[in-house]
Formats: C-alpha cells, sequence, structure tokens
DNA sequence: AAGTGGTCTAGACCACGTT
DNA sequence: ACGTGGTCTAGACCACTTG
C-alpha cells in the first residue's frame, strides 16, 4: 500500500529522505517550486499530516522555504551547507565534512585538579578532581582541532583506560558515568593561541581560532561534564542557516 | 470554550506562550517534570496535536526535553540562554540581551566599487557598483559591533537616503530592492582587528572577534546582499544549545 | 500493567497570494 | 475564484520506560 514503506524508521522520516533525493534530483521541482503538499500527499499516499512533518524537518535544515499561499521553494543554496553549528556532532565527522581525512593526532588522559573556573561552572567543590582527556585531531595530517574535556570524578562510575575513550564525549558519559548526557549548551568565542598551542597546532602567526566552551547537563539539569574546544576556523568553517518568516 | 484564547495568534503559540509562563512559574512542573501531554490536552481544552506543537517550539529551543515513554524534563540551564546563533535578529537586541543598551555610535552609505570577492559571492559582475552601509554600533557608549553591508545598485528599486536606512537590512531589502531576503546563510569565523578597526572600536591589546560573513538570498535564489559583521564576542557571547535525542 | 511520548490518519476550515 | 500552505480536531495504535 504505502508506496514507500520499505524499513523500520518513522513514516516521515523516509518520506523526508525521499523528498530530499526527489529534490536534489529535480523531479519534484518545477521552477523552483515543489509540489503542492496535496500532490505530494497523493504521490506519496500518505496524511498530509506526515507530508508536512517530513517537509518541516527540509525547512528547518534550511532546504526549502514555505510561502503561505504561494507554494513551497528549494533553496538551492541552502541545499549546500554541511557544518550547522547548532547541530554539530562528533569531532570527525566535522573534520570529514570540510573534506579532509580525520586521525587523531595525540590523545591524553590526566588524572588533574580541576581549575576553580571550571569547578564553578560545574558546580563541584573547589579543588575536585577529574580526568582531563586532550586531544589533538588531524585532518590530512594537519592538526584541526584540539579539545580538552573535564570528567570529575564525582559522576564517574567506573574509570576508563585511554584505549577505552570513545571518540564523543556523549558516549563515554553512557559508559562510564553515573548519567548521561540529555543536553549541551555552547558558547561561542575567539581566541588567539599561546606559544604552546601555536607549536602544538602548528598555526602560522596571528591565526586566531574559534573556541567552543561546553557544558554538559544530565535529565536533572546537573552539570556533568565541561568541553574546551578550539578549532581552525580556517579550515573548519560553521554555519547558520536562518530562514526569515 | 478555549480556557487560553484571547488574541489573534494562532493556539499553538498562545499555548507555548502560556506553558513557557507556567514553567517558569513551576505551574506545571513537577519534580523537574512537566504534567503529561494527556494532562495538559485536558487542562488547556486542546488537542494533543496542538500541545505537542507547543512543546515542540519549546525544546526546539532547548528549554524541555522530552523521553519516550518517560515523561518531559524542563532544561532549567536552556531556560536562560538568551543569544542562539542560529537565530539573532538585530543588531539592538543583541546588544540589549547582553545586558546593555544600545545605540548607533556611526552611520555611513557609500556608494561604492564592490571588490571582487563580494562581486564572486553576489554573482555580479567584476567592477559592479553598490551602496555599501557601515554602521558601528554601541553597548552603554562602548563599541560592540562592527556591521559592512553590501547592497549591490542591481537589486535596488530605490535608493535610500541615509535617514531613511532601518536598522535591520532585511527591512531596507523589503522597502527599498527589487525582492525580500528568503533566507541567509552566515559563515562564522574568528578574526584580529587591524590597525584601524582596533581604533575604531577602542579595542586593547590583543582582542579577537567574532566574523559573521552572511549572503541573503531572495525566494529563487539570488544572492542579494552581503554582510560582514565583527561582533566583541568577550561582551556579546553567542550560544548554541543542543538537545540530545 | 500502566503511563508516557511517538506516529499516523481523515477531515475540516482558515488565511494568504495569484490570477 | 482558486490553489496553496496554516491551523486544529478526534481518534487510533505503537513503542518505550517504569513500577
Amino acid at each position: 500500500m504505502k508506496k514507500y514503506a520499505v524499513n523500520n524508521a518513522p513514516l516521515y522520516l523516509r518520506v523526508k529522505d525521499v523528498l530530499l533525493e526527489a529534490i536534489r534530483s529535480g523531479e519534484i521541482v518545477v521552477d523552483g517550486r515543489l509540489l503542492s503538499e496535496e500532490t505530494l500527499t497523493k504521490q506519496f499516499n500518505v496524511s498530509r499530516a506526515t507530508i508536512r512533518s517530513a517537509l518541516q524537518l527540509l525547512e528547518k535544515d534550511g532546504i526549502i522555504s514555505k510561502r503561505h499561499g504561494s507554494g513551497t521553494i528549494v533553496n538551492t543554496e541552502g541545499l549546500q551547507v554541511k557544518i550547522r553549528i547548532d547541530e554539530f556532532k562528533g569531532f570527525f565527522e566535522l573534520i570529514r565534512e570540510s573534506g579532509h581525512t580525520p586521525s587523531i593526532g595525540e590523545k591524553k588522559l590526566l588524572e588533574v585538579q580541576l581549575e576553580k573556573k571550571i569547578c564553578d561552572v560545574l558546580d563541584l567543590d573547589n579543588g575536585s578532581k577529574g580526568l582531563l582527556l586532550q586531544r589533538l585531531f588531524w585532518g590530512d595530517g594537519k592538526p584541526l582541532i584540539y579539545a580538552k574535556e573535564y570528567i570529575p570524578f564525582s559522576i564517574l562510575r567506573e574509570r576508563p583506560t585511554i584505549e577505552e575513550v570513545p571518540e564523543s564525549i556523549f558516549e563515554l558519559a553512557d559508559s562510564y558515568c553515573t548519567d548521561p548526557v540529555s543536553y549541551s549548551i555552547t558558547e561561542i568565542s575567539s581566541t588567539i593561541a599561546d606559544k604552546k598551542l601555536k607549536q602544538l597546532m602548528e598555526l602560522p602567526g596571528n591565526e586566531t581560532l574559534i573556541r567552543l566552551e561546553e557544558i554538559h547537563y544530565s535529565r536533572v539539569n546537573q552539570p556533568l561534564m565541561y568541553s574546551d574546544i578550539l578549532v581552525r576556523d580556517s579550515i573548519i568553517r560553521f554555519h547558520a542557516v536562518r530562514i526569515r518568516k
């Protein structure tokens, strides 16, 4: 019955994927405009609500824009954008989507006394101890991202060895902490490297960096971990797409 | 009938506003958890779809998280975040939400030959001319944002005087250009000011800046205008909230 | 087993733009 | 006047989490 009912994902997600393909191929686009919801409803043999869910996702991604009374149009430029700052996932993916081949350049797992600033934001007693995971990520052998992640002992169920540390800190929390990460808040700023970092990241002269400071929270709003991430924005470019309504 | 049917906005938006207030006041929160959708449906006397639309908006803003089978919880920290990089609007609002009183420090409207780089991104013949709107925005009398916006003559219906220029470039397009802005793509990078800018923005020593380069597109994907915005991120902090699903 | 959010449908009516 | 997207409802069933 359902023309596109193939796998187990929710219908609206499958519809979204098919729509995206059909948009790219131009199959359902006429003069830059999408076929009407009504028409798509018939073509896909799903309810209008399902079509609208799928379109909503595409709109959120900046791929289409809707106009009340007029129609839905394809944002050819939005279609190209890869790295959205509001939804970055792993470091490897970041590097890969920037067109480079990712690898890990250096990895350290240290037991440290957490700096006052970090204790403050993580709501810990001053002088608390924890793990510091320091990693340098490469793209095509060049250092692109330097990440320091602080994990207080107070939330560790079990201590991972350096080999066991997964790429994503979220997975680390899943496996080794008392609670998983529910949401994260990132502060975005700019900075310039000091001598040590300049050497470590092989930075030329005056290159500035994007800094992402993240606090990761549990379901019950407990601050769990802190990440301090430096990104060579000359190579890894973050984007934001804003649809004007 | 409708308990909250007061004004003309769509029901789900009004419900969202009321929900937000009720969350802040703790009225519909028990132990950090929201009342169930079923319960809210009855309390608001609206359909579940409407409640879910409202909750979806709150979730997008990082204010709540939903857990299948478990419930909806309040992200107390997400509730605080003000400046989201993926949805910034006007410069004044940006400054105001950073806790400062906005004003315009300097404003220039020049007729210029557009640089090659700008002609390229705007898909113009090299050497095309246009307007350059240069503005310095203050917070409490200190320079916080320096914005250069390029508007090629080819899209201008009528030429605004410097007094007529609205705060937002979107409104400028509405009033003076052939087409309104439909969507914008922003590139985020870091930079360090040159001597002139350092003086203009009264920057101390080595302060770096966040740079936002925006291309504004029409409904039909024509690049209309280009914005080059420098922000003192030591004072204006951008944020991103990511909900982990 | 009970309660919660997730998905999906069918149908109705409204509001906006275009012709 | 017509076609488009926007809103809203009522109801059904599913999938996950928790006791």
